[in-house]
DNA sequence: CGACTGATTGATACGTCTCAAGGATAGTGG
DNA sequence: CCACTATCCTTGAGACGTATCAATCAGTCG
């Protein structure tokens, strides 16, 4: 139970920068302020510190005082609600660049490493503290709760309306926006079945048919269990039932 | 089609006030500045008109540019999203007191009136000044979206876990901790049914058996098709599998 | 009163879950 | 290096829950 199913490389930058905002933060109106930006951000980056967690291990458990704001490094990590009887809901997965627990004085969830995860921790109270003195701070943060609010919202509509190849379908696509891969070339799914299922709010069972079925019909091709090849995004799209327009 | 099947009252105040942002923005510090922020409101509350829609009736689609934030005066509201092969999913249902359409620049649902309604319209662009300009709105606008995305998370646990019954249940529940019913009182539930099916990810009918089986247990009451009353909430909560704790 | 809309109930079909059995893959230890 | 083992993935058969289709019921408005 220690080694990462989709190797973990050894030292890959990932995140293309260990910043906690991105160098353009939604707008170029901030150009400006760019010289004071960087000063409070070496500060924030200064505060800021790594942490590796082994596959499986949990980050923080819902409910947790949020003293950190995290972001991926390499690695990713499941965001997941758990019930009293034990039920599991995963509302999203973070990958490399991704920033989660930015919202609320607690967790609002637990977050579990799917894979041995690198992340930048962030201490809450210096981004408040910027949030609160640099408008360009909070319009970013509160672009990164609507983007978040944006995908909750596709994701409803996804559990409520969609059947089980549909949501399926929903998920790759979704997941290769993200990771943008090269036409042909294989995208990375770091989770496992279960993982997925727990998404998308079906059985293991159910979304490994699901892919066979998409496999049988030539919509995607499956060399690995942690690996498939999108042969026809257009059909992919098709296959969802209009819910993803784009 | 003219009027509203839970009787449209002519004259209550409904949302309390008509201010866009409550006496206290979720904290206490704001309480200093409080002289400045009532200038900023009165300013805001000019520029704010009053808006009438009858049942069914479209307020703004998804896509159109966000060029207001609505509250709910009277009447309810539903939020929702269409796909393009005709399904539709209810994202939330807006009740007096609630705000609207605060996130990004294009509205990224579509909003209908589910009863003749009376919204306050503000001007976004009013808006955007005050939250850049005072850290205090900022904040409050920072609490609606996060208070929203907990709603989100919430739901996204409901559809991806509960069975009917339990979904059910759960927006029951959710709808009586909003209205706040006095114990023994009817809660008000202004939506239809297919209304809630939509909401939950079910049909119509199974609403209806959902319903008509909590009744026959004796956990809830139905008055009407548009009252309910909650026999025993510890039970109903029980019904939810754990989903709802508080 | 009579027609309409929305709610409810029933019978059946379909899709997903459950339970069970293989099969593939990666890490472990000889 | 290879067999061993654990874990995860995949497939099948049957059970269960919800959707679908159809009919009835209840309330509202003309």
């Amino acid at each position: 139970m220690v080694m990462n199913a989709s190797k973990c490389q050894p030292e890959k930058p990932a995140g293309d920068n260990i910043t906690l905002f991105p160098v353009v933060a939604g707008a170029n109106r901030l150009r400006a302020k760019q010289a004071a930006l960087d000063n409070e951000m070496s500060q924030l980056q200064a505060a800021s510190s790594r942490r590796r967690f082994g596959r499986n291990e949990t980050i923080f458990s819902e409910g947790d005082p949020a003293g950190f704001v995290y972001k991926v490094l390499d690695g990713s990590v499941r965001l997941c609600k758990h019930t009293i009887d034990g039920r599991r809901q995963v509302l999203d997965f973070m990958m490399p660049g991704d920033l989660f627990g930015f919202v609320d004085r607690e967790y609002g969830f637990t977050a579990e490493a799917v894979t041995d995860v690198i992340l930048a921790a962030y201490p809450r109270s210096q981004i408040d503290r910027l949030s609160a003195t640099m408008p360009s701070v909070h319009r970013y943060v509160l672009d990164l709760v609507s983007e978040n609010l944006l995908a909750l919202q596709h994701h409803i509509v996804v559990l409520g309306c969609q059947g089980a190849k549909e949501r399926v379908a929903s998920f790759l696509l979704r997941q290769a926006e993200r990771a943008q891969p090269a036409p042909g070339q294989p995208l990375d799914l770091p989770m496992g079945r279960q993982d997925m299922a727990d998404h998308l709010g079906l059985t293991i069972e159910t979304v490994c048919r699901a892919i066979s079925e998409l496999r049988r019909e030539r919509v995607i091709t499956v060399p690995n269990a942690h690996q498939v090849v999108m042969n026809n995004m257009r059909l992919l799209r098709a296959v969802t039932g209009g819910a993803d327009a784009a």
